[in-house]
DNA sequence: CAGTATCCCAAGCGATACTG
DNA sequence: CAGTATCGCTTGGGATACTG
């Protein structure tokens, strides 16, 4: 693997213990944590919002996707909805709604993450901007609006 | 919860439809998709490197986090080192290593999106620039440094 | 195309107890 | 303090087959 395993600064940050229990994190922790949410989350932003495609392009079992589509549904990240082209047949599709849409922050963060740090992999899709195609890349931005380096940001217990 | 679920924007993104398989995403995926390895990993980015804090925050099965703590370390996640405070007897600790510390990018942006978009639940860390304390976000940001809204990026298959 | 109904198996989890 | 050794149990995963 491309990388040092040195120690690195970011854990001189003091123990603050905080009620760990409950953060956002937890709760999205939960949501993932099994073998394919993740996967599906993928296939929706890019864009695959129908049952059969996602089935063959993940290979996952048809009665898992069901269950992980209902789980995805209840919580908000995704909505079904039917809808016919004209002089076709009624197909399903399940779209991002727009919480499930700004989880393409996270996604994406881990997707670069992955990426750069597990295994030497050239990045399968581009982020860029839609207005002039250049790329982006996920970060940290301070309350100006300008990137802040991972090494520079810091936890802080809050209230 | 907090959101309406009306379907969103990014949807309308075609079905790139990329090599699904193996982006750096899987491989997050399949490192972070269990129970407790999202948790371990938060714990480390709030500074806390001993087994047994560990152990008691999350009240994990020491089997579990011993199990968790191993895949971390050979994944190059984590280190373990022994260190002695004068004086002291030995301890062990596990920190962070660079690219672990790189995590904090996708773990802060899945806590900030929990916190934000599952149940009401005011945040319970607060992440500030440590130079002037004051609060970041983690968003897109473009090849000239400048924050790009999430409705405007857009995944291209690349190569 | 979009699912549900079964059924079986393995992995993961967690409790308890023990060791250096 | 920092683990390992067992062990039972539950849950999730996956194959197969069927329905609207």
């Amino acid at each position: 693997m491309p990388y040092d395993d040195q120690p690195a600064a970011a854990s001189d940050v003091e123990n603050i213990n905080p009620p760990l229990d409950e953060c956002g994190m937890a709760k999205a922790a939960r949501l993932l944590e099994d073998r394919w949410t993740m996967l599906i989350i993928r296939e929706a932003l890019y864009g695959v919002t129908r049952f059969d495609a996602m089935q063959s392009d993940l290979h996952i079992p048809r009665t898992v996707l069901a269950d992980r589509l209902k789980r995805l549904c209840a919580n908000g990240i995704l909505t079904k909805r039917d809808y016919r082209e004209p002089g076709q047949r009624t197909r399903s599709q399940y779209v991002l709604t727009s919480p499930g849409v700004e989880l393409a922050v996270p996604m994406i963060a881990l997707m670069q993450w992955g990426d750069k740090n597990l295994g030497q992999n050239q990045p399968a899709v581009e982020i860029v901007d839609r207005h002039d195609e250049k790329p982006c890349r996920v970060g940290f931005i301070n309350f100006n609006g300008e990137p802040v380096n991972v090494g520079d940001i810091q936890l802080k217990k809050s209230g």
